[in-house]
DNA sequence: TGCTTGGTGGACCGTACGGTCAACAATCGC
DNA sequence: GCGATTGTTGACCGTACGGTCCACCAAGCA
């Protein structure tokens, strides 16, 4: 071994995954990740190459971190039918709606990249894959409790209640008020989810 | 008057807007926009100004087009509990699914770049508050056809609409397969206009 | 037919980008 | 302490981009 590193990847991660959050991937220069990372360019390749392979790794590191929170989410609550709530409502869950104008990374992303990139495609895919099993294993156990009806496909009410959250998800993209918004997502989630 | 133009100025900004579709903003050259218009670099800019003004022009022609639909499939419906499930159904409204991974331009732009556009960002809105209006205006003919309960609030129900269509459109670029999309398009449809 | 006016096209320009590299610095085993 | 090894830095490079410009051209008018 030799001279060690000087910085912490991970704090590294997370700071160049706010900026292509932030402004996106073509928006986002080497500059700037220089700029927000610390780093010299040299070292920003030498530790994960290119700016697509970062881009990734910083990906990879928001859906790993945004799942881990669906999945504790989901876990902890102790009726799912008001953790598949707070999943629709997500998006709204924010005072300022500086949250909502900035949107989901994972979803940023794939409108601007999915149909280029094959990396980020899978990407989407196996996120939007994870989030549909989970939630619908929520959905089967609502219904364990007794709290949604019994003849519904938990996968298919999964489905519709992910495209409800990130149709949220658009509305606060185009800068819609936090509190419109917020009454949105409890029209749906009455809707989807009769007996809340 | 001395020479006239030799093009199509509708042909023109149809080609570039596909264009703009297909590939993104960014990832649009000028090198694109001349292949795809047949025009010169010289001829594209004294027509309609440079690539910001002429990406604007084409989404504006996209918006209207897409809202001259919306409107006269509303209207012409004979029931508009009808047009309401043709429209949360819209996106899936292609047998072979390339309609649906290419998505909506507005909402392509609206993820790419409202955070950094204003004019993308205004134009979104604008779209935004005209659609709602609209299907607004189709819950409250359907509520006076009897179809859907008189106690909900027309404009509420047009934006849980909105977000489950746009829902759907993000599902769609992901790439999820036509049926399985048909499928989460047709439980939304359903639990959102009940008595269909 | 020659003059004027606006259209056309592509050569050309400055710049900002992603990416490379070589010189230097810091740590470890010996 | 010294060499080996790896990390760090920023100057540097080639390229592709958006945008400009100018020489040429076609139509209308006298």
């Amino acid at each position: 071994m030799a001279r060690p590193r000087q910085f912490d990847e991970e704090r590294v991660i997370r700071a160049v995954r706010d900026q292509f959050w932030d402004a996106g991937y073509a928006a986002t220069s080497l500059e700037d990740l220089v700029r927000v990372s610390g780093l010299g360019k040299g070292s920003l390749y030498g530790a994960f190459g290119d700016k697509h392979r970062l881009f990734l790794r910083a990906l990879r590191e928001y859906t790993d971190t945004s799942g881990g929170y669906l999945r504790e989410m989901l876990a902890s609550a102790p009726r799912a039918l008001d953790a598949l709530r707070a999943f629709v409502m997500a998006p709204v869950d924010d005072p300022g709606g500086a949250a909502a104008r900035r949107g989901c990374l994972m979803a940023n992303s794939t409108y601007e990249l999915a149909t280029s990139d094959p990396d980020v495609l899978a990407e989407a895919r196996r996120t939007y894959e994870a989030t549909t099993a989970l939630v619908a294993e929520s959905v089967g156990r609502a219904q364990d409790e007794g709290d949604l009806p019994r003849d519904v496909d938990p996968v298919e009410t999964a489905r519709a209640l992910l495209a409800a959250q990130q149709g949220l998800v658009f509305m606060g993209r185009t800068g819609l008020d936090i509190d419109t918004l917020t009454a949105a997502a409890r029209t749906l989630a009455d809707k989807l989810l009769p007996d809340a």
